[in-house]
DNA sequence: CAGTGGTCTAGACCACCAC
DNA sequence: TGGTGGTCTAGACCACTGA
């Protein structure tokens, strides 16, 4: 290599994660293969460890490529579960419109464990949209394929749901929702706030992310038919297993 | 500092991170406050110049900081726009709920650059959705308050729109969707497919995002009352200046 | 111009994984 | 057991920022 440093160049790492991402992006590198790993690059480029960890970095900060301690980088895969939002306005009724992206759909089961119930003080936002400073609380984290791929809290009006089954472990037939109903508080509206952002250590743990996976956080509240919050469901899901669909009319 | 090391908790500069971010989530440290800097950390656990980057790392991936050159890191702000899916069944119309996540509604106007207009083959899933393998190509960047928050590139099937300003840089008034009206081609229904991922290099350009800030991207295809797709619109958000917002019923 | 973050080198020891 | 990535040290030069 030139012993010069080239002068306002991009910088020696960066050039050579574009190369990598380029042999990615271009299908030469494909789901599941070995990049090379940093000796590799130190041999190839004639640079230091700690740089050609820089440009591995970049990779896998992007979520394009994933390290498996003692073994190499990898390329990353992407399959991701196809997430309705209103499924009742969805496309089939008026149209047979292809989806963009691959998902896969076939019907695997959920698995459900980490639940958790408890009764708390609700932390201001929630108090604010529940409108209720005590709530019934219930975490539980959800996988496919033994692979976790969503955290889920709801939180209830404690006033509201007290002494029914929500407050208990097991919900019984039909789920919290069947409860509600049981309880005269069938919800008929939703709305749901979705965001993304980079997991925290307790969400990067819980979930197995890999480095360079955001989380998309999806708040949905549910409302009665006369405008009651009966709910609050914040859950959190691993990006790289989630495409959310939305299907709505103009 | 013990010069013997600790056999197997976690490494230093993730307990350094830890400390800083429970600094910052407690609001010890706020919106856009001066983290201690690489000196700082290096005298207050004496240690070496790389590992106190390292853990300052893991806060700017994580998109809590945002590192300021020859000036400092700083606590990241979050001020988010809200976007609302189908505005049809928005909550004022059946119950007055608050959004959990606060959001600047006030009308600051977006503002246009980056326009490029362009007739091209379409790519293969885009010729998918559009049943079409000829496309019109509109792209553009949208800013607030002179800072970029979205990306957006519109496929239109070329033998539908062939002639009309659509393919022309302005479209005149009431935009595409008014000129699509006029073709008899009024979009009525939409799918929306939300995905997050990190950006890629074009898009940390573009949308000037720091370290550690996702990108939210919505696919967006618009049906005619016949079922006929007229345009697919692939946009990219800075997840830093977006909360998305959906509303439907039970 | 002093301090900051950005890049880079040349070493070291460790845990983990596959062969 | 050899190769991999994970962590860490102790230096260096640079570009940029702000007082």
């Amino acid at each position: 290599m030139s012993e010069v440093p080239v002068p306002h160049d991009s910088p020696i790492y960066r050039r050579i994660a574009d190369g990598l991402r380029s042999r990615i992006l271009s299908g030469e590198l494909r789901d599941g293969d070995r990049l090379p790993g940093e000796n590799a690059l130190m041999a190839d480029y004639g640079i230091a460890r700690a740089t050609a960890r820089q440009a591995l970095a970049v990779l896998i900060n992007e979520g394009l490529a994933v390290p498996k301690r003692g073994s190499g980088v990898y390329v990353r895969l992407f399959k991701p579960i196809r997430r309705h939002g209103s499924r009742r306005l969805s496309r089939e009724q008026w149209g047979q419109g292809h989806p963009i992206w691959d998902a896969d759909t076939r019907g695997r089961p959920f698995t459900v464990d980490e639940v958790e119930v408890a009764r708390e003080r609700a932390a201001e936002e929630v108090a604010g949209v529940l409108d209720s400073g005590e709530v019934w609380v219930r975490r539980r984290r959800y996988s496919v394929d033994a692979r976790p791929v969503q955290l889920a809290t709801s939180y209830f009006p404690a006033r509201l749901v007290e002494g029914s089954a929500i407050t208990s472990p097991d919900t019984g037939p039909g789920g919290v929702y069947a409860r509600l109903r049981d309880l005269g508080l069938s919800p008929a509206h939703f709305t749901e706030e979705v965001r993304a952002r980079m997991p925290g250590p307790r969400e990067t743990g819980l979930l197995d992310l890999p480095g360079g996976t955001p989380v998309i956080v999806i708040t949905r509240t549910a409302y009665t038919s006369t405008g009651v919050p009966v709910e609050l469901n914040e859950m959190v899901l691993d990006s790289a297993a989630y495409v959310l669909q939305y299907d709505f009319d103009a």
